[in-house]
RNA sequence: GCCGGAGUAGCUCAGCUGGUUAGAGCAGCGGAAUCAUAAUCCGCGUGUCGGGGGUUCGAGUCCCUCCUCCGGCACCA
């Protein structure tokens, strides 16, 4: 089976920040879960490059919207090795590869009847060259930029029949209760649906940074649907001379923040049906992160900095930290002293620490060599089920529920050592076979664990089932191996920070 | 204003279709242990489950009402 997940394309007006590193992340840790159960993935992400903001950003500074977004682009594309995302491309929306294929599409979509000329009547403000929206406007109909008094202009402009698709959008959201997750941001899309469609302005005569309409070369295309086609064109030219979009499309998820929901939720799947496409299959909203009550933002300089974040305790740590702190899918608060203090208790002591503690054991008793030996009893009803619980709480974008399973099975095998007291066993060797045994079930124990959080801990995952001899990536149950394998001690794998 | 959420231990939160003494993690206090990154494990909570009213043999869990906070209610990439 395929799998294709995808984040958001990022606007390359802003500089990278942790919100975009946390949808890439969350995107990138069902990749890599995917992967493991041995889905055929394909994970996307890219830029976001035309529009207005754009080009004024550039007039401002005095280049090119090409070269502002080249500039910024690179700065996106270097985020992704840093936090670890395994994606398998990166699209550029002003790569003319793309260009094309938007042209194409939504040649077919005009062809098709969906789109009409129409009237956008606004308040414009002819110094910023734009119209306000409603809620924009300052009292008394002023541009709140300018304070000055603003006409309602009519612009002539494409219009794309998103009207029409009302019914079928109710339906879409009927039949497919989980289109949307979570739950609450389905009911908001089906409220804005349900309280009846507007048809959406296609383009804009003013813009200048934006993709010409294929069947009126004067108008541009407004940047979403442009941008919202990135999730199909991207197929096609991913890798040369092959057109992935057969193998792939429709896209399995589409990972993104709250802010761009409707957009998603309503407009992409009626584009596509006009398109003659088929509708993602599902799409996970996830939430803000917050930095002492207020969204993060660069300008409040108050910013959790990923980049030094993950220079100072690694990418694996910050992934870690956002999935396990905020409830994936609500707002949350991050802190540093939250995420030192999930490193410390939680990465260095329940499971670092787990590793090193195994790892000596088996190493000082056992030679290194992992003891043949049966399942115990009690520490299999604990891991029953849990291979499974993950991979349906995965399904459903659940990673902060998975992580908690997940995490209940490290400190089960945390309490296993002191049930069993292997060191005891050892002094002696008054009951080798139960030292084999215990000794054989921790092992097992972590290695099945680190199985698991290995999309979360891509590097440190790595390094520990190096150490346990395990080459397999897929999802174990505990007893599935059966022992034998010569193991190795491992340094630290989350070494405590001086302060 | 309309619609939808949320208000549970000091902090962050779990608690599905109502049912034995309301839970977890963190922080705090006490103890055990020494395999391990002094890392772990065990024990300890007089919580009006936002207020009030109601339904029920029984409600954090359903109904009504009030208070507080948050989100959505279209062109913000």
């Amino acid at each position: 089976m395929s799998y294709y997940v995808t984040t958001p394309i990022y606007y390359v007006n802003a500089e990278p920040h942790l919100g975009h590193a946390y949808s890439t992340m969350a995107a990138d840790v069902l990749a890599r879960h995917m992967r493991q159960r041995g889905e055929d993935v394909f994970f996307l992400t890219g830029t976001d490059e035309h529009g207005e903001p754009i080009e004024t950003a550039a007039e401002r500074e005095g280049i090119s919207p090409q070269e502002l977004a080249d500039r910024n682009a690179a700065k996106f594309e270097a985020l992704m090795p840093i936090v670890d995302a395994s994606n398998d491309f990166f699209i550029r929306t002003s790569d003319p590869r793309h260009e094309e294929r938007v042209a194409a599409i939504m040649q077919r979509v005009y062809d098709n009847g969906w789109v009409t000329k129409g009237v956008y009547e606004g308040w414009y403000c002819p110094r910023c060259a734009d119209f306000k929206t409603a809620r924009e406007l300052g009292p008394g109909n002023t541009c709140p930029i300018h304070e000055i008094e603003l006409e309602k202009l009519r612009e002539e402009n494409w219009f794309f029949r998103l009207s029409a698709f009302q019914a079928q959008l109710e339906g879409l959201y009927e039949e497919r209760p989980d289109f949307v997750v979570p739950e609450f941001r389905r009911n908001e899309a089906v409220a804005f649906i349900t309280q009846g469609l507007e048809d959406v302005s296609l383009s804009r005569p003013s813009l200048k940074w934006g993709l010409p309409l294929p069947w009126d070369p004067d108008q541009r295309m407004y940047v979403w649907f442009d941008a919202l086609l990135n999730y199909v064109t991207a197929l096609g030219f991913a890798r040369e001379g092959e057109d992935l979009t057969p193998r792939y499309w429709p896209a399995d998820l589409h990972v993104m923040a709250k802010d761009i929901l409707k957009f998603h939720a309503v407009i992409w799947p009626a584009l596509l049906w006009a398109a003659d496409l088929e509708v993602p299959k599902r799409m996970a909203i996830h939430g803000f992160l917050l930095m002492g009550e207020k969204k993060m933002s660069k300008s409040l300089g108050n910013v959790l900095d990923p980049f030094e974040a993950i220079d100072r305790f690694g990418a694996d740590a910050l992934r870690f930290y956002c999935f396990r702190e905020v409830s994936f899918g609500q707002d949350g608060s991050i802190s540093t002293a939250g995420f030192e203090a999930r490193y410390e208790t939680e990465l260095a002591n329940d499971y670092g620490n787990l590793a090193s503690r195994v790892l000596a054991m088996v190493d000082r008793y056992r030679d290194g060599v992992v003891p043949v030996a049966q399942v115990d009893a009690t520490l299999a009803e604990d891991f029953e089920g849990a291979v499974d619980r993950v991979r349906g709480l995965l399904d459903r974008a659940e990673l902060t529920h998975a992580l908690e399973v997940v995490w209940a099975l490290v400190r089960r095998l945390n309490r296993f050592v002191e049930e069993t007291r292997p060191w005891e066993l050892a002094k002696d060797e008054a009951d080798p076979e139960r030292l084999d045994e215990v000794l054989y079930n921790l092992v097992e124990g972590l290695r099945v664990t680190t199985l698991l959080l290995v999309p979360y801990l891509p590097q440190t995952g790595e390094t520990l089932l190096a150490a346990l001899a395990e080459e397999d990536r897929a999802l174990a149950e505990l007893g599935s191996r059966e022992g034998g394998q010569k193991v190795e001690r491992v340094p630290p794998l989350f070494p405590k920070i001086e302060s």
